[in-house]
DNA sequence: ACCTGAACACCGTTCAAGT
DNA sequence: ACCTGAACACCGTTCAAGT
């Protein structure tokens, strides 16, 4: 019997949802690019194929290879593309406009709701491997770098304290963030299974008194607040280094 | 120093070309992680297949699943069998001797060496999707996380304050230990292209004169000593929490 | 100018069959 | 009891060919 059509209509349907668009454009690598990203944030990293997302696209994979060199630096662009959202966020200032504490808070804040926003898609964020050793996750973007290193050198940082702060800042935002996002179920694909976690926990945790006795507490989620705490911390220290480099 | 070696010296010479050993033991779950273990600080995670993990203990990939459900499992075995390694490092307790600062400092050293350690393969320790809200990265492993509330718990820390330190813990580890093995270059494969970054970085780094000034400062590397300040201004937080919550 | 068919060299995984 | 051959449904990527 011929039934080797319903691959192709199951992967269209589970997929794409959309049928090609009536009028094809012509395809960029823009157009890509987001494609990938709101793929990712649908469906989860694991499952992001160049022929899947050609077919989100209403073409063939092999298209895609005139736009973009490979998936590696599809990868590359979809985290550039993500961290670049912070333009478009009025919160976020390029510059210091009410001194460099206001600044780093709005950044911080502006990392993180971007993390928020695409929680399957920032662990690509934190472990592509790094391109310069100047580019350090999350703020895998030159823009926001030189942003951070020029604001703090225009509001009286020594280069040496304005790298320890960029240093200090960067490690903070990837340790909360990974992990906030993490909890929210990061990594994994569309097709996993429900396991029968209830009675496996139960179980296991009997060698472990005190995880169980604690379980309630480690189940509470204070992500929130503890950004905000942490946050707070880390500029006191950023301006211990402010101050240590100017005396 | 406690790290590779001591695990399986009978046969398994790193990769293939090896004709399968004369002798051949049936292969058990434990030889077909440590071999995985060793192939990913070798060769990189994206390099790690089935059919290559097969071919390097000598066998074919399909007798794999024997012993492990799939590549997934494996990947999950891979992680908790690193952060075991510190079962075997002396300079890690397994409840406190002198004080909780001293079981916390030995702690998040022990985490640092195992990262250090294998820097391909632990990106996996941070990116693996959580099993359960209370395994948080990087001290994916019941038998740590047990330990630490337990040491604190012993030490006279509040519930509460117990789960709020190991929350600060695990992050300050997940920030600093992952970008101190990503500056490594931790996610690379083997078969990676030397691109002309000489060039490329300077023309690039032209519209961006901030970065371009410190590019030096940037460059150096500070980890250590920027591990052991933050690890003491985290444990004058920990400090901060138990007299809180014993207050 | 833009897209595709066909092909290549790989994957993970299953299962009946070999020893 | 342990391993393998063959097969299936996928991958990323190339390139000559189609429109």
């Amino acid at each position: 019997m011929a039934n080797d059509e319903d691959v192709v209509d199951a992967d269209a349907d589970v997929v794409a949802g959309q049928p090609p668009p009536s009028v094809r454009q012509p395809l960029d690598r823009e157009r890509i690019v987001s494609a990938a990203v709101r793929f990712i944030d649908e469906y989860g990293l694991p499952g992001l194929s160049m022929r899947r997302l050609g077919a989100v696209l209403g073409v063939e994979a092999m298209s895609l290879y005139r736009y973009v060199p490979g998936r590696e630096n599809l990868l590359d662009a979809v985290v550039e593309s993500i961290i670049e959202e912070m333009r478009h966020d009025d919160d976020v200032l390029e510059v210091p406009r009410d001194g460099w504490q206001d600044f780093l808070q709005r950044l911080a804040h502006g990392v993180r709701r971007v993390a928020l926003a695409h929680p399957k898609a920032f662990p690509l964020v934190a472990s592509r491997p790094p391109e310069a050793p100047w580019l350090r996750p999350p703020l895998r973007s030159l823009k926001w770098v030189e942003a951070f290193l020029d604001g703090l050198s225009s509001e009286g940082f020594s280069d040496n304290a304005a790298v320890s702060a960029y240093r200090a800042f960067t490690s903070f935002l990837l340790g909360h963030l990974l992990l906030e996002v993490s909890s929210l179920g990061a990594d994994v694909g569309p097709l996993d299974v429900i396991d029968d976690q209830e009675d496996a926990n139960d179980k296991s945790l009997s060698p472990y008194p005190t995880v169980q006795r604690l379980s309630g507490n480690l189940a509470e989620d204070h992500s929130a607040v503890e950004f905000e705490e942490s946050l707070e911390e880390l500029l006191n220290r950023v301006a211990l280094m402010q101050s240590e480099s100017s005396a």
